[in-house]
DNA sequence: ATTATTGGTTCAAATAATGAACCGGTGGAA
DNA sequence: TTCCACCGGTTCATTATTTGAACCAATAAT
């Protein structure tokens, strides 16, 4: 792997609830030389990438994420597509509704709206990173994006989070290929208990899954006709979508 | 100079007028040599930093970006509370006002309102990197930022954007001693013919300049009571925006 | 006062980056 | 068709950078 990736892969390591991460911590995190890691955040705090709290001495985001952002959101607008759309089903059925987008480990949400007016709720980190096997969003994505990102993701470690994570590749295999004749996935507390979940993709310009659309619901909510309800949602949206981002359904 | 931050400085090639660069683009634009240059924009592509359009192959910013500015956002919500004020300022003066952030050559607007409701308007790109020397912007924030970021961009050669556009680096050293003083920076015709600007910083913890607010307006507008009311608007913005993000007025 | 922990630095050894030459495909022009 | 130019991409011996164990300095905890 190149000094180039191995330098980008500590930027995965920030999230809405990790913002901060000094030398040491990185070390224990990475088992990366402290050497290695301090040249390595020394220059992307060069580029702008990092700051760094001057008192603590701990890394942060820079600002060159926010102009890069800027760009790509201007090059292609997705977010601000997605959110007409994620609005829209999120004050249609009253519930926590989000776009995400693939990462290098795992699908992050771009854009949230929690319709909801219910006193029990889907607490929701953005920009957190949501692992492929587990989430509905992740699964819908794998189903409908080439094989050999699949292929990756199986041939990791799957983690655990709850009792009901599928971890044996077969079986993901198995059901990846179901999600593919149905045109959703949806898992039931795979990755948070009390948890259930729905997605659907949507494709690009060469007919394969870009993001995706998906629904975070407190399982006692579920029934079988909202489930049937909220699909019908999802699909719709995402055929308007692929729309207007000049994508082709498969 | 590092691998990382030689791959890095690509990035900054892309901007919302140039979002999609080929490889050979990029070798007349860097005279890096081309195995070289595909090696590193595969490593950006890896990282999800950039994808290629599959039909030209041309590289564009990828969808990694998103999420490290939404985090960046969660964690230090400048976009968000220099709206405020932007808006503010764009209401009540009728013209085009911006707040900018530094990149390593140059400032970056990273939100704009245009409040005029004249029909000569300045034409105004966001996300493009506005040159330290020949901006209110890169002014103000060079007059309040250390001096090595000051030493580094007059060592280097000043380009020449109008017949105004100051390139001598002890005039510039002068007028930073003067924007010092008054607390904000003015330029006349010195990026784009026929369109004035004023600029404040605003600072952070370690009372440093961290960004700028502007407004750009053409030449035919300008007069003194204007340019006072001006002033004083992006003064007491600044102020607050300070107080607003824990800064330290020098 | 002592120790542990933090961020940061050094320099010989190990490894990855480099770039001139090359490959194969595509789109004109003769 | 044939030719040529230009595109993105690849190869591999040479070269330069990265690496990491040991070290340093400052701060926080005992």
């Amino acid at each position: 792997m190149s000094t180039i990736e191995k330098a980008l892969m500590l930027l995965e390591h920030f999230s809405s609830n990790r913002p901060e991460i000094g030398l040491t911590e990185f070390k224990t995190r990475t088992s990366i030389d402290k050497g290695t890691l301090h040249r390595h955040l020394t220059a992307l705090k060069n580029s702008g990438f990092l700051e760094q709290n001057y008192l603590t001495k701990a890394y942060r985001l820079g600002p060159a994420v926010i102009r890069l952002a800027a760009v790509r959101e201007n090059t292609v607008p997705i977010v601000k597509t997605v959110k007409y759309y994620v609005d829209r089903i999120a004050d249609n059925i009253h519930e926590l509704v989000h776009a995400a987008l693939p990462q290098k480990n795992g699908m992050s949400a771009i854009y949230a709206k929690d319709g909801g007016y219910h006193g029990v709720r889907v607490n929701f980190d953005e920009a957190e990173i949501l692992p492929f096997h587990a989430t509905s969003s992740g699964l819908a994505l794998l189903a409908f994006h080439d094989d050999t990102l699949v292929a990756n993701v199986l041939s990791k470690k799957l983690v655990s989070f709850t009792d009901s994570t599928p971890t044996d590749a077969a079986d993901i295999k198995a059901n990846l290929e179901t999600i593919r004749t149905h045109g959703f996935a949806f898992t039931d507390q795979s990755y948070e208990d009390e948890v259930g979940s729905v997605a659907v993709p949507f494709f690009g310009v060469k007919g394969d899954a870009i993001g995706t659309l998906a629904i975070a619901i407190p399982v006692s909510r579920i029934n079988k006709s909202f489930h049937e309800i909220i699909i019908k949602q999802l699909i719709v949206a995402s055929t308007e979508l692929c729309r207007d981002l000049g994508g082709q359904i498969p």
